[in-house]
DNA sequence: TGCGGAAACTATACGGTGTGAAGTTTTCAT
DNA sequence: ATGAAAACTTCACACCGTATAGTTTCCGCA
């Protein structure tokens, strides 16, 4: 029994890897009960008997603790939307639409301060940095709703007959990120998927935040509904 | 010049009420220039030579100032919708969404913070109270968007011939505030208005936070384009 | 004209936050 | 076994909201 180092990653940084994801896990659990804004070092410490300070060895300020949160959200929300999108992906374009938007839909609403985190106000001052994970994830999203204006869009384009959308209204990287996916995508494709968008984060986003709450009492209708005719409203012979 | 009591008011409310405006004044500077976490009563105090205890003779609470600032800003939302609502109600349905919309997302570019404050998490661990300014002017604005389903209606209700909505899907205060002004408005039509309120909300929102600047770099382009889809959508023979 | 009371404001204090610097303990590699 | 590095604690500081008590200023009325 000379020496321990029996594993390849050794013992130590694997304790650190464990503490790392404690941590992260107890900021959620934090967040989940009590609003982004409870995400606090103390807290934090005081849930895993240490001291506040100690939590410095994992995360160089607590905006990187959050960077770090938003990466891990960000990623489970695109794992969502491409588990739904891939549950679909033998079905016809509504289909797909359908599929993806409640996958969105239910992710948001079972995670909805992941979802604050992800797209409203995160923490106060808080600026996201420039790599990382989180452009990735939102690079995966992106492209699961450049793969449905794919699918939709020879049953739409007559409907942008008239557009006036160019490559360069979008931004580089997107579309560096689009483009090899789906070559064969026009400008006005993208609006397309930028239109699916807005409307699928515009009643998410009213939901999750209770602004529709004061307004009807079957969001779940409503979604239906409005996703409904926003199907009709690219293919236009589907049946609900 | 035996006593100074001249006015009505009295010197001593007049005073009263200007200290009131400067320190909301202040406060909205701060948070335009440092995002809604930048109100703190210590900021503002330093900003106007007083201590920050002072502002409690003003504000029981710095909730409650938040609250004045949302009653404001909301008021103010309400009146620009009103104003793009009154500038267009001698012409057609499509014109009026498209004041209206305008209207909004004008209101909404240039008081980016004042849209968090309304319609994100203005600040952490806020709750708004139940009466007051802001409800009202949310009722405004719904009664706006009414308006516009009202007008709209004649030329969309064959596509929501199948609609499943009734009157008890939709929340009873709002109703009380809509029916009134719109008597003949059927329940689908509601949901129309909260179909274009969805579309609006979702595209300015994504473009105050910041999330379309990722994506495309002429959001104008693309709410003009989303804007005439909607319009078109709802009265097909629309020119743009 | 003077006075009493109310209103405006300051001073002090407490518990909370993020974060920096310094010191201590634990663990690993040699 | 020993020295270095990592983990962690302690102390400190500045900032926050807010409660309490004390002080100053002003208004209305006798």
């Amino acid at each position: 029994m000379t020496t321990g180092r029996t594993k390849g990653p050794g013992r130590r940084e694997r304790l650190r890897a464990e503490t790392t994801a404690e941590i992260k896990k107890v900021a959620l659990e934090l967040m989940a009960s009590g609003g982004p804004d409870a995400i606090t070092l103390r807290a934090i410490a005081r849930e895993m008997g240490m001291t506040a300070n100690a939590i410095y060895g994992y995360f160089a300020t607590r905006d990187d603790l959050v960077t770090a949160l938003i990466n891990d959200v960000y990623t489970a929300l695109a794992d969502a939307v491409d588990a739904g999108w891939a549950s679909a992906s033998a079905q016809g374009p509504a289909d797909r639409i359908r599929a993806w938007a409640h996958a969105f839909r239910d992710w948001a609403l079972a995670n909805p301060e992941g979802f604050r985190l992800i797209y409203g106000d995160p923490v106060p001052g808080y600026r996201a940095p420039d790599g990382g994970a989180a452009p990735q994830a939102a690079h995966r999203v992106c492209t699961g709703l450049a793969g449905l204006a794919d699918a939709a869009w020879p049953h739409v384009q007559h409907l942008y007959a008239d557009s006036e959308f160019d490559w360069p209204d979008f931004d580089p990287g997107l579309l560096a990120k689009v483009r090899p996916a789906y070559p064969d995508l026009p400008p006005a494709a993208v609006a397309l998927a930028l239109r699916i968008w807005g409307h699928l984060h515009g009643l998410v986003s009213l939901e999750v935040y209770g602004h529709l709450r004061t307004q009807t009492l079957s969001p779940d209708k409503l979604f239906r509904e409005e996703l409904a005719m926003l199907v009709r409203s690219i293919i236009p012979s589907n049946p609900i």
